[in-house]
DNA sequence: GGAGGGGTACTCGGATAAGAGCTGTCCGAGTATCAATGG
DNA sequence: CCATTGATACTCGGACAGCTCTTATCCGAGTACCCCTCC
C-alpha cells in the first residue's frame, strides 16, 4: 500500500542502460553493481531481462560483459521498463460486469467495458510519455547537470577496479 | 511477472461506485459482491478504503450501506484509484546516483535526477488522463451501451435479494 | 390508541491467516585470454 | 620466431530460499428498526 508499485530494479536497469551507453567496450554486471552499490547477484536479474528483451547484448568470457544493441537515441524509457516489468498492462479488465446473476451476457458486449476503455486510454498516455525520452535524452541531461567529465570518470573507474 | 501492477480490487471499487451513483439509498457491501459475484468479505476491504478516502459515507444499522458523498461528476476514477491503491506515486526515485564510491554528493544534487523527472512527468500524464473521466461519465457510458433499464434492474434486484 | 423501552437483526470496521510475487543469493555452462610448447 | 594447444579465469544464465505485499476471511462494535409493554 505504501511503496511503488514498479519493481525497483527498473531503477537500476534504466541507470545501467545510461552508462552503458557512454562507454566503450562491454561492462560486466558486477562493475555495474559495485558502481552503484547494490547487490551484484540481483542486478544480474535485471540485465538477464534487458538482454531477453533485446536490448543489450551480452558478451561472455574474460573481458565479456553488457553492450547496447541499439544507439542509445534509439531506446526509450519504455523499452526498458517493459523489458524489466513486462508487457503487461497495469490495469487487467476481468470482465466483471458478465459474472453474477445480472451479469450481460457475452453476445451483448459488443464494445470494451467503458472502466477497461477509461483506464487503458490512461495508460497509453503514460506509455506515450515514456517513449519519447530516450537513453540518449537522459545521457545528455546527465551530463549538463553532473558535469561532462561523469561519464569519462566513470569509464575510468571502470579499467581500474 | 505477467499480472497487473494494480491491485484487482480497483475494477471492482468503480463498479461500485458507478453502480452506487445510480441507486436510491444506501447499498450494503454484501449486496454489491453478490451483485458482482465477488468475495464479500474482500470487498467490504475495498468499500472501507473508499470511506477513509472520503468518497463513500457508510451508514450503520437495518437498512444501512454506502453512498456516494459527491455528485458522481464530482469523482473522477483518479480518487478511486487512490483511495485503493494509496497516493504512493508507482515510480520512486531511490537516489542512486548518490550511492556507490562515484555518487554525486547531496550539495551538487541540485536538481532532481532526470530519470525521475522522466518518469514523474509520465505519471503524471496517465493522473491527468484518469481525473478527466468522472463516475458520472462512466455510469452515462454504461446506459448507453448496455441499455438505460440496466441501472433500474439492479436496483429492483438489490430490493428483491 | 399512543409513547417509551428493550430486543433483535443487520451493518460496518479492524484484526487475523494463506498465497503469490518481488528481493536477494548461489552455483553451473560457456568462452576469450594467456601462457607454454612444439615446429 | 610463429602457430597450436591446453589450462585458466572471468563472464553470463538459470535454478534456489527469504520476505513483503496482495488476497481472502473472520468475528466484534455499533446502530436503526421492530415489537412488546405500559400508560
Amino acid at each position: 500500500m505504501d511503496d511503488m508499485k514498479l519493481s525497483g530494479g527498473v531503477e537500476w536497469a534504466i541507470h545501467c542502460c545510461v552508462v552503458l551507453s557512454r562507454m566503450d567496450g562491454a561492462v560486466p554486471a558486477g562493475k555495474l553493481a559495485g558502481l552503484h552499490d547494490v547487490s551484484s547477484s540481483y542486478l544480474a536479474k535485471q540485465m538477464q531481462a534487458l538482454s531477453r528483451g533485446g536490448l543489450v547484448r551480452s558478451l561472455q568470457g574474460h573481458a565479456g560483459g553488457y553492450v547496447l544493441t541499439r544507439p542509445a537515441d534509439q531506446i526509450s524509457i519504455l523499452d526498458v521498463v517493459q523489458a524489466v516489468e513486462g508487457k503487461q498492462p497495469l490495469f487487467v479488465c476481468t470482465e466483471i460486469r458478465q459474472r453474477g446473476p445480472l451479469g450481460t451476457p457475452p453476445e451483448k458486449c459488443l464494445t470494451h467495458c467503458p472502466i477497461a476503455i477509461a483506464m487503458m486510454t490512461a495508460e497509453t498516455a503514460w506509455r506515450d510519455s515514456l517513449n519519447k525520452i530516450t537513453i540518449g535524452d537522459l545521457a545528455h541531461q546527465v551530463s549538463s547537470t553532473s558535469g561532462p567529465e561523469t561519464f569519462q570518470t566513470i569509464q575510468h573507474w571502470f579499467a581500474g577496479a
